[in-house]
DNA sequence: ATTTTTTAGATTGTCGACAATTAATGTCGT
DNA sequence: ACGACATTAATTGTCGACAATCTAAAAAAT
């Protein structure tokens, strides 16, 4: 089962389904980056009619995993290591943000809950050891908590509608999956206890801190195919 | 002439006419906001097909300019207190960096371009003096040279294309033309200093500073409202 | 042979009509 | 008179076809 996040619109139309299909598999490179997409292909693979498809490529477009131009067409963005550098110096501000107005405005409740899933992340992380499985989902959920914790609507919009699938596609096709498991896990926990604190300032430094981390993380998959 | 930002894509099709004719509409109140919008009504009105006009639709839910509910309908945005406070908050961080970014990667003929403007609007402003009909055009010139100069083509489409438009709406329908020149004068001057010294936390710093005093200015719109 | 122009093909933008869903009206029962 | 239900009207979602535009291959000119 694929982690998607939880808040969004429940799926109604037809074009709701293939905005979340195709979402899937862009991400997960099925639909290969920088490919350009044919609308009456893709209308016929998925069954319905151009109209409701161009409607999922414009929300595809919206959460910036297609790239449209007028009268040319549409084609799947490009992981570039420029792109991923200026989608993180974004996604830092904006989760610094957030986690600075959690610290604020979270209910003590959710603060227990974040900690509660820390922990539960840890005994997984003992158990299945090194192969870490774990992080996505995990991950995602934590940050995911947090954002919420902000308890702005424009925010999380922004962070959990507009960005993540961007991110993900980033983590998924770059195959992070493995290493900094034990190193996130601290920094996840010193970013609880500011929370917890309701030191935002210091929450709000850790977090971006810690996605800095996240982004040099994967940038040495860019430069591991440089210096091919 | 309404002052439009400069760098978006030329509008080729009808549903790009109609989508900055709505948007025009919508910023300057003609449209009014909490409003329903009737697709077959408006299609009519703009003489074009449903089909375009869900189009530009689409695009004006991509800036915030209308909220769509699936089988239900379409409503311009409303203007709230609260969600001024939402906007401003990821405004304000997001300018920040940008300001922050601006001071590494402007160009110096960029910076010598902001510090004329910086000039020349002093002067308009001494004449009309008091009506200083200046604030919209100018101020937002200023910030979106700033912007411009981070080089992140991900933050500047953020601001640029996303947000500036509702930031728009709530200036002018809440009557932000009048007051502020004169401080905001002085903030744009040091803000232009910053960035000529490539020190970019403090240009950060005071950028967010002067999007907060001015987030203040159009609160006190709110608590008049509140208070009668 | 190279460049320009023309032409053919394919793709996108737009339209009007139909189907599905929602909101409003009216009807019935208590 | 009030509330629950059924029916009708209006709105949105979806479809297939046509018009406008772009891309690329073929023809013409230098």
């Amino acid at each position: 089962m694929t982690h998607t996040f939880l808040n969004e619109a429940p799926i109604t139309t037809a074009s709701d389904q293939v905005f979340v299909d195709m979402r899937r598999e862009i991400v997960e490179g099925s639909i290969v980056q920088g490919s350009k997409i044919s609308e009456p292909e893709l209308a016929k693979r998925y069954g319905v009619s151009r109209a409701t498809l161009r409607e999922a490529l414009n929300r595809l477009e919206s959460c910036y995993l297609v790239e449209r131009k007028a009268n040319v067409g549409c084609r799947v963005v490009a992981l570039t290591a420029e792109r991923l550098i200026e989608v993180y110096q974004v996604r830092s501000s904006l989760e610094g943000l957030a986690c600075r107005l959690a610290a604020d405005n979270m209910e003590p409740e959710e603060v227990k809950g974040l900690k509660q899933l820390l922990n539960q992340h840890l005994q997984t992380q003992r158990v299945k050891e090194g192969e870490s499985y774990y992080q996505e989902a995990g991950d995602l959920d934590f940050h995911y908590r947090i954002i919420q914790g902000s308890k702005n609507a424009h925010l999380i919009h922004l962070l959990c509608n507009e960005l993540y699938q961007l991110i993900r596609m980033y983590r998924v096709q770059m195959g992070m999956v493995g290493p900094r498991v034990s190193k996130a896990f601290d920094e996840h926990l010193a970013i609880i206890n500011a929370i917890e604190n309701h030191d935002g300032e210091l929450a709000e430094m850790l977090m971006k801190r810690h996605i800095s981390a996240s982004q040099a993380n994967i940038q040495t998959k860019f430069d591991v195919y440089q210096s091919i």
